[in-house]
DNA sequence: GCATGATCATGC
DNA sequence: GCATGATCATGC
């Protein structure tokens, strides 16, 4: 005879209720020392919930983990930063059967069907203690608010339409803007085959990214309550698109810095992605001078080297002092381009300084480059027009292409190794490389950083050539 | 015309 | 005080 749980398994609010209970507090202070001698490894945090706070088995993989009550359980870590806390990693879903995800249209997908309502319980992580002794700081149900979802199932869609290409090996974490297919497996060698290429893809897991997750956070600890209202999902996951008014909708909130393009899931046109939109926007302005753009878009005049994205955020309808809500979430970067009437670059494209001293301890995939070089941009282009004055051009989205970030990789290594051997005289140049160098920024040349070896060298970061990057937005 | 070293201006 | 986006200055 089994015993009764101390839950209602069919109803997701009686699971969260009792999930709650462990609200700044961890398993060991719930269940007592006695499951120390069981649970050991790292890891094993979210195993261990299900089967010994939740008392069920780890079922099928396509169901969510509440099957009776839709609920699937994710577990993730916080860390503590300066102004409070905020996500560790990024929140990994299911991993992508490239053999099946693609034979489904999204409402009946995998992804969907286990992952459409989530009891999120996340942790401060901390690298003193086991699992078992991690604090539970945010435990709340979670539905995406019909503005997001509208874009992860765009995103979605994305990552299928390039398996159905037989591009599953070019997946990039960077193609997409809230959910992502990172990587997953042991290590880079763990590949799989794919059904429309006889090349080898890396195995990827559809996932949140961090940035995105702050959001939740920032939102739950602001006391917002998240609104679980299934039925508003209809409208974003029917065919035909007509958006209406939408019951899942985050309440208003001051969250003081961040501002949507889409104010209302209305705003958009049928078929249209939210990079279609923004293009959309700033279509109407092409050809226009940057003079005319400040006048239309009632700009105070400045001549503030910032003024190209004060005029890009205010064509996205985002109000100056304010970031881009969908960018932010997407961790994506606006660059603004200035052409020549020539059609040439003004500048190369910089990024940071490089940390002599932490690149030498970093690998490849948790390096600052990698992580920069993989995510989306959105480029500004302006160009000179005959009487010298900048117009707009042209944007775009854009990721790095799969095989320039090998070459990435090698600069990245190449780069290191430079600093390793405490050589800072033969760093990658414009004129040895397609796409990347290595150059000096900084106040002036007494402005240094100290190296691993404690000498002092001068500033220096990563930059994109004005070349590749002009052949890339032509 | 471009590569390269250097520096400016602003905002956090 | 410093990092970053932007730009200048020089020389080949």
């Amino acid at each position: 005879m089994e015993k009764p749980l101390p839950y209602d398994k069919t109803s997701p609010k009686s699971i969260e209720a009792y999930a709650k209970k462990l609200l700044n507090k961890s398993l060991y202070d719930v269940l007592g020392s006695e499951i120390k001698q069981t649970y050991k490894g790292k890891g094993k945090l979210g195993q261990a919930l299900e089967e010994l706070y939740f008392q069920y088995m780890p079922n099928s993989k396509s169901e969510p983990d509440f099957v009776e009550a839709g609920v699937e359980l994710k577990t993730s870590p916080l860390k503590k930063i300066t102004r409070g806390l905020v996500s560790k990693e990024r929140l990994v879903f299911n991993i992508i059967d490239y053999k099946k995800e693609h034979l489904q249209e999204f409402r009946k997908s995998n992804f969907w069907r286990k992952n459409h309502l989530l009891l999120l319980m996340f942790f401060l992580h901390d690298a003193e203690k086991i699992d078992l002794e991690y604090l539970f700081k945010i435990i709340t149900l979670w539905e995406f608010p019909a503005e997001d979802l509208k874009i992860i199932k765009d995103d979605w869609e994305k990552i299928i339409s390039k398996i159905k290409e037989g591009k599953a090996h070019e997946i990039s974490e960077g193609d997409t803007l809230y959910l992502g297919a990172c990587t997953k497996g042991a290590n880079r060698e763990s590949l799989t085959s794919q059904p429309f290429s006889s090349v080898m893809a890396m195995q990827r897991a559809f996932s949140l990214k961090s940035k995105y997750l702050n959001f939740i956070i920032e939102k739950y600890f602001a006391g917002e309550k998240f609104k679980i209202n299934q039925k508003g999902y209809d409208k974003i996951l029917g065919d035909d698109y007509s958006f209406h008014e939408s019951s899942v909708r985050y309440q208003k909130l001051d969250l003081e810095d961040v501002e949507p393009v889409v104010k209302s899931i209305k705003d958009y046109r049928q078929g249209e992605t939210f990079e279609d939109l923004v293009l959309r926007r700033f279509s109407k302005h092409y050809g226009k001078t940057e003079k005319v753009l400040i006048k239309e878009l009632g700009i105070k005049e400045t001549n503030a080297k910032h003024k190209y994205s004060l005029i890009a955020k205010a064509i996205m309808g985002v109000r100056k002092g304010k970031e881009i809500e969908e960018f932010e979430k997407a961790d994506m970067i606006m660059k603004t381009i200035r052409l020549e009437n020539s059609g040439t670059l003004k500048e190369s494209m910089s990024f940071a300084q490089i940390k002599f001293k932490e690149i030498i301890h970093e690998s490849w995939e948790d390096s600052y480059w990698f992580n920069t070089i993989t995510k989306r941009f959105f480029f500004v282009v302006f160009q000179k027009n005959e009487n010298g004055e900048l117009e707009l051009k042209k944007v775009m989205f854009w990721t790095m292409p799969y095989y320039d970030i090998e070459t990435a990789k090698k600069f990245w290594e190449d780069t290191k190794k430079k600093i390793k051997n405490d050589d800072y005289q033969h760093f990658i140049k414009a004129s040895d490389d397609r796409i990347f160098h290595i150059r000096p920024k900084a106040i002036n040349s007494k402005d240094l950083m100290e190296t691993p070896s404690g000498r002092m060298e001068k500033k220096k970061c990563y930059w994109l050539n004005a070349l590749y990057i002009k052949q890339v937005i032509s």
